[in-house]
DNA sequence: TATTGTTATACTCTATAACTATA
DNA sequence: TATAGTTATAGAGTATAACAATA
């Protein structure tokens, strides 16, 4: 942290600093930009999950199925852009919690009917809060007139 | 894709249509938005490059050397938010390539200086213009006035 | 033939920990 | 003691392919 030091003219002699390093074309790469803030989210919504081990794709899942109860797996990946075949072991996990239940469908004998449990439902109710918790912290970091922003651009690639 | 259909008051009887899907309480989350763009800009990303066989850390790690030369991993790892060991890692998968060196610092026989080859330099020119054609992309499919404001919001980020 | 769901494999990325050599 | 870099391991996400059952 001391070594490679940059003198600009009017600064201390003994206070060392490092040059702040350039992004180059990067600077001009919005999914750069996009996801260094992305990653922050996610990282804060796992750490505010933690004590449920709750993943952001989990939470999504519980979310549309409460929101859509009886749709079909391959309804669901659609929905939320997760492949079929991640989206199988993601439900078994679930499934094994008793979160939720794959039900017959009476239409199609090759597709599940997707609910929540009563525990899942109790389950979700308290992760919703950590989740509301958590998305406030959004607002604090980004600022409540940017995150609406960020909303109103975004919403149409979701 | 026919059964569970849900009939609209003036719909044809016969055009059986799926009632989309409800986001529920995602649409609240600035994070699953951002989440699906970041998405959809990296697999065109890597679907561009993929001839080269470079993926975004890799050419994020190019660009932050051959704007900086002669830094430290640590000092890269900390500009990109890219783990230490991950950083190591990747970097001696450039090296295999020959696209960039390690050269001995000088001032920190603990660090490493990087800097691009000469075949890393000609290497990158071309990911440059490939990496140029997909970000032209990625204004088409956000929209340019878009692509502007979303930069705008979210440079304070990277 | 196409679709739904399952299992399996491989690769990337992330998160840790342990280790060395230097500072 | 702290930092720079390396190696190793485990978990999550993604991308495939192959398969059985059903449409």
């Amino acid at each position: 942290m001391t070594t490679q030091a940059v003198r600009t003219k009017g600064a201390e002699p003994d206070l060392q600093m490092e040059a702040p390093l350039q992004l180059g074309e990067l600077d001009h790469h919005l999914g750069y930009f996009l996801r260094r803030l992305q990653v922050w989210i996610f990282q804060d919504f796992i750490a505010a999950l933690k004590e449920k081990h709750v993943r952001p794709a989990q939470y999504s899942v519980l979310l549309v199925i409460k929101a859509n109860p009886g749709r079909s797996q391959s309804a669901i990946g659609r929905r939320l852009n997760i492949e079929r075949a991640r989206l199988a072991r993601l439900l078994h996990d679930l499934e094994k919690r008793k979160w939720i239940r794959r039900r017959a469908s009476g239409c199609d004998a090759r597709s599940h009917a997707l609910v929540l449990t009563a525990d899942g439902e109790r389950a979700l109710g308290q992760i919703k809060t950590l989740a509301a918790k958590h998305e406030a912290k959004v607002g604090e970091y980004v600022g409540q007139k940017r995150r609406a922003e960020l909303m109103r651009l975004l919403r149409d690639f979701g």
